[in-house]
DNA sequence: GCTCTTACTTAGGAGAAAATTC
DNA sequence: GAATTTTCTCCTAAGTAAGAGC
């Protein structure tokens, strides 16, 4: 392994700044902005998620002949390297990004884009939220719609009424059609096949149990067996009939469909939207449910991040277990221990110096006697925190949170939860986060509703 | 309808950097 | 101050969804 000692670092940083400074940034309005993504991706071998059909294939070099640039047409254009040229320079502000290119594996262009932090970001990511909380007011009548649409005449409108039910109860993803043997086999909620559900009449003493097993995106596995209603099941089980394993499960569906009905009942409804209103309503109600003021400020960030993974749960954000987890565990655990040694002996301690006080009576024996105690204190707290530490590492073991938080909570729940209990914004946000949620961190109050 | 193209969001992992422990 | 652990940043693949054109 080779090591970099200082003063290399420092160079390599310093370089990293002055590319950061200048390439790394554009300016948008009149006002300077962050670019995202502002390094081309260099040639390499092709992985992808899961079993890729093009796993291996060699992504080729981007020249500066396959780049379009995008900016306005008073600004200056950036220039291609020497003895090189762009493909195209184009001003359209009817799209944000900067500069693009179609990439050789799947043929998908790729874009160069502003940063998170971005106002242009932001203002989506707002739009994002709000057209989530409009679905507060809409979603009783909705549910009421599909549960009613479960015993229609149409075996369309039935199968579109069983796949929202599943998109709003369970989460699951839209489910696009996707090419055969270009991508992985993966699928979403309309795209399920018959092979990837199991129906129970009974199982482990419930009614009606729906096992679902299959593989969504990236190639995480979903495995989830739920108790639905009878007319759910039994439309399940029409649905199913006569098709083999590969045959799709709503075959008089697609996501364009399911999308022009759910225009039609609210508008900028779509099926990811289900996603965000459910995961943002979740946190709120859990946050709402899991914390109280005689929480420490330790136990109320156990809180956060219990109720962050009942989101992280709902919407299957899965990580590999991390490699030391059981070690690190372990180690915990022989800590604990200790300080539970510690903790006996200190009380033995606290006991004599009583004793030693009750004896003496003097100030001097009073004051080791409260020191003693204090100590005991300090320990005990120190043990409640490793603890709390253990807990929440073991439960978080192989769940990321991050992605709701980065895509899925609305942020304002966040800040004005930490505004009514007093957490400081920086034990749930960090720099970056901080930057992305400005929008929210200068909106939301206390009282806050999503 | 259906296919293709386009533009954008969402996702997990690798490795760097920062924090903590020894 | 070195080693270990945790957190953050970067990377880019893999989704969603709209619109054009037939």
């Amino acid at each position: 392994m080779i090591k970099l000692v200082g003063r290399c670092r420092v160079r390599l940083k310093e370089e990293k700044e002055l590319l950061q400074k200048e390439y790394g940034q554009a300016i948008i309005d009149g006002h300077k902005e962050k670019i995202g993504n502002f390094k081309i991706e260099p040639p390499g071998l092709f992985r992808g998620r899961g079993t890729h059909p093009k796993m291996g294939k060699i992504k080729r070099r981007i020249m500066p002949e396959d780049v379009v640039i995008n900016c306005s047409k008073d600004s200056k254009v950036p220039k291609p390297p020497e003895g090189h040229k762009w493909k195209e320079i184009r001003h359209d502000n009817t799209v944000t990004w900067l500069a693009s290119w179609t990439e050789n594996i799947m043929n998908n262009m790729k874009y160069v884009m502003l940063n998170p932090s971005s106002k242009i970001k932001g203002e989506k990511d707002w739009q994002k939220y709000e057209t989530a909380r409009k679905l507060k007011k809409y979603v009783d009548k909705i549910r009421a719609t599909y549960r009613g649409d479960w015993k229609s005449k149409e075996m369309k409108v039935r199968q579109r009424a069983v796949a929202l039910y599943f998109i709003d109860k369970l989460a699951l993803r839209a489910g696009n059609e996707k090419e055969d043997n270009e991508t992985a086999d993966t699928v979403g909620c309309c795209s399920l096949r018959c092979e990837h559900v199991k129906l129970h009449d009974s199982l482990d003493g419930q009614d009606y149990v729906v096992e679902f097993d299959f593989l969504g995106k990236d190639s995480i596995r979903y495995y989830n067996r739920i108790a639905v209603e009878k007319r759910v099941f039994k439309n399940l089980k029409i649905f199913m009939e006569n098709k083999g394993p590969e045959d799709d499960l709503f075959d008089r569906l697609s996501t364009t469909i399911l999308n022009k009905h759910l225009q039609s009942l609210m508008d900028g409804l779509t099926a990811k939207v289900f996603r965000t209103y459910n995961a943002s309503f979740t946190l709120q109600q859990q946050l709402d449910e899991l914390t109280n003021e005689n929480m420490s400020p330790a136990e109320k960030l156990l809180a956060y991040n219990r109720a962050n993974r009942q989101v992280a749960i709902l919407c299957n954000h899965q990580r590999a277990v991390p490699k030391s987890h059981e070690q690190q565990m372990e180690n915990l655990q022989k800590k604990m221990d200790d300080k539970e040694a510690q903790i006996k002996e200190a009380k033995k301690l606290v006991k004599d110096a009583k004793a030693d006080y009750k004896a003496h009576q003097s100030e001097k024996y009073r004051k080791m006697y409260e020191r003693k105690k204090a100590s005991l204190q300090r320990l005990e707290d120190q043990l409640q925190k490793l603890k709390l530490h253990a807990t929440d590492k073991e439960e978080n073991k192989e769940i990321a949170l991050g992605t709701s938080k980065l895509n899925y909570l609305d942020p304002r729940i966040s800040v004005s939860w930490c505004r009514k209990w007093n957490v400081p914004i920086e034990k749930i946000y960090n720099k970056t986060l901080r930057q992305k949620f400005r929008w929210a961190i200068e909106m939301a109050g206390p009282d806050f509703v999503f």
